[in-house]
DNA sequence: ATTGTCCGTGGTATCGTTTCCATGAAACCA
DNA sequence: TGGTTTCATGGAAACGATACCACGGACAAT
């Protein structure tokens, strides 16, 4: 492989003239410029990009903190992230947090200047001391679908969104309404308890009773969802509607109903969150997450601080809308 | 940040001897590793990853050329690179291909070793000349859902899992069985042009006659396997079967069947292709492609070759195994 | 006692860039 | 014409690590 030097030496110019060329001052004469493209050309030279970093001081790197990045939602938001680099040749060093080890890990390693230009942060929840490194580090951070401090971010209000979807239910008709979601668990979502804030709010407007044995916290797959759902069915009274805390739950609630014989939505409304890809096909009514737009605009408010650095941090949000499809209907059984 | 040698100031030994014991070299007393490493521990030190790769000639990097990332299909397989790189530090750099300029931006721009120690090629046909830059270059290769001449790869015979999945469709005694899948593109994927060829070899060997009107190549999106679906049923001998190259057109198959009140499996069979998560819950027979698996493995076969350069190249290929569940059937209308 | 071996260690060159400073030629102004 | 400014250019230093070489002391062998 060719280094600057030996274009510099083939073009018959010092090192510090490849350097211009390469770095595009306007120091250079058209006639040297030329010469010196040449022979780059000519010798197939491309600058040794780490050794650039190294002496620049700037990895050219975008880090990014997911948890477990095979999960549509995540998988949604990267997506986003791509786009919003579009075509700044940023890299991404994606870490996937799937244990609390490697959250630990990644938080301790994490934020070193040398490794990242910058960081963005995907639903989790920034320790202080983490915090606290980013800042003497002047290392720019952007949390994703998280607030923390005065931290920018780009989030959605969960508890808005859910009361939301519960209103829906109650418009419907509904009165018994259940609640299946996830327990607000510090490892992961940051304020994933805004969902349940939402539909206790809703429900105490309404006048509706607090009952709990219609809220089940559990884990975010289908099948937790089935089970869920079956607990609910056992009960003296069961539901009318579920409110749903991801489609993921969701598609198991579903299918769980049907294996009961349960019909959708005459015996049971479901609303479900994040509206993934699927929902779509599965006719779910859900709640639409901009997961891709937080994505895209988390990856623009990084870049904007990397290229400004002294700009102040923003808080933006994003709306979440509810989508109306085929599982959500009048309750049949009553009144 | 304090560098190498503000360690070994304050520690009162050489650079070298930090060095050695960041390396973990034997060549250290313990009174002399230990005292270093509490003057690590009290400076807060971490080597500068840049800085090491400069020096050691090694990016500690490994690039993954992938066409379309949010695809189910390519999430899966990077979910099993990731494991498959298990707890080494090889960070990812993930580069997206999703037109083709951005094919040809990487394939220029990679396989420089200053970039990456190595490069797994996901579903797509490398030009020769890359795979001759490669060679040239001495960096290591492997294919995941491909094949190229000598190269390493991890892949799965395409045409007999096809063939499979036609003759599970014969043996209920579909006579009229139809093919919808993306078209060969030399772009992204090498050889899905291996399904096309295993449905023909399946028709001919039982005697079928090839019905051009049964075989619509088109994009890989449910929308688009709706409209497949519907210009079949205006044909005055609609299909009884239909094996579609994907399950993201078959459920776009399955939602159309749906609309147009033909009954799954009754009216119509389907079959799709790679058992993807969602397929489970529309309860879609298919073939299922070990697509994190193949991503495991890959990893694997380039973290060996890493190891050991010399390491011939394998050729690997691992089994797709049909899936039944309950869109398919006997054909109720003939006989 | 002398030679040789081995091992822990310090110092320096090096990786391939960018940045900064010095230099000399050309251009400008009076 | 003399002096100042401008500007393209060359070369050295620096970024922060690793690798190599040389050196001195300890110990074993003769």
């Amino acid at each position: 492989m060719p280094t600057i030097s030996d274009v510099a030496r083939e073009a018959g110019v010092g090192v510090g003239t490849v350097s211009r060329v390469l770095n595009g001052s306007r120091q250079v004469t058209p006639a040297t410029l030329q010469r010196v493209k040449e022979v780059m050309e000519r010798l197939g030279y491309r600058p040794n990009p780490i050794a650039q970093r190294l002496r620049s001081r700037r990895s050219h790197t975008i880090e990014v903190l997911v948890p477990l990045f095979t999960r549509h939602f995540y998988v949604e938001v990267l997506r986003g992230i791509e786009m919003g680099l579009g075509t700044t040749d940023y890299g991404l060093l994606i870490r996937s947090i799937e244990k609390q080890a490697d959250r630990d890990r990644a938080f301790a390693n994490s934020g070193a200047h040398d490794y990242a230009d910058g960081v963005l942060i995907v639903s989790l929840a920034p320790a202080d001391d983490l915090v606290e490194r980013f800042h003497v580090a002047q290392c720019p951070v952007v949390l994703i679908d998280a607030e923390y401090g005065g931290l920018s971010s780009i989030s959605v209000d969960h508890e808005a969104a859910a009361a939301m979807a519960v209103r829906h239910l109650l418009a419907l008709g509904h009165r018994r309404i259940a609640l299946i979601d996830r327990p607000q668990d510090p490892f992961t979502a940051t304020y994933s308890g805004g969902r349940y804030a939402g539909y206790r709010q809703v429900l105490a407007a309404a006048g509706l009773p607090v009952r709990p044995e219609y809220e089940v916290l559990t884990k975010f797959t289908p099948e937790a969802g089935t089970a869920a759902l079956y607990t609910m069915l056992e009960l003296p009274q069961p539901p009318t509607a579920i409110f749903v805390g991801s489609d993921s739950q969701a598609i198991g609630v579903i299918q769980g109903a049907r294996q009961r014989g349960c019909r959708i939505p005459e015996d049971l409304s479901i609303v479900g969150y994040n509206d993934v890809e699927i929902s779509r096909y599965l006719d779910l009514t859900t709640v639409r997450v901009p997961m891709y737009e937080m994505g895209r605009r988390g990856a623009e408010l990084l870049l904007a601080r990397l290229a400004e650095p002294e700009q102040a941090q923003v808080q933006e949000r994003l709306q979440a809308t509810l989508v109306v499809r085929a599982t959500t209907g009048p309750p049949a059984d009553e009144r």
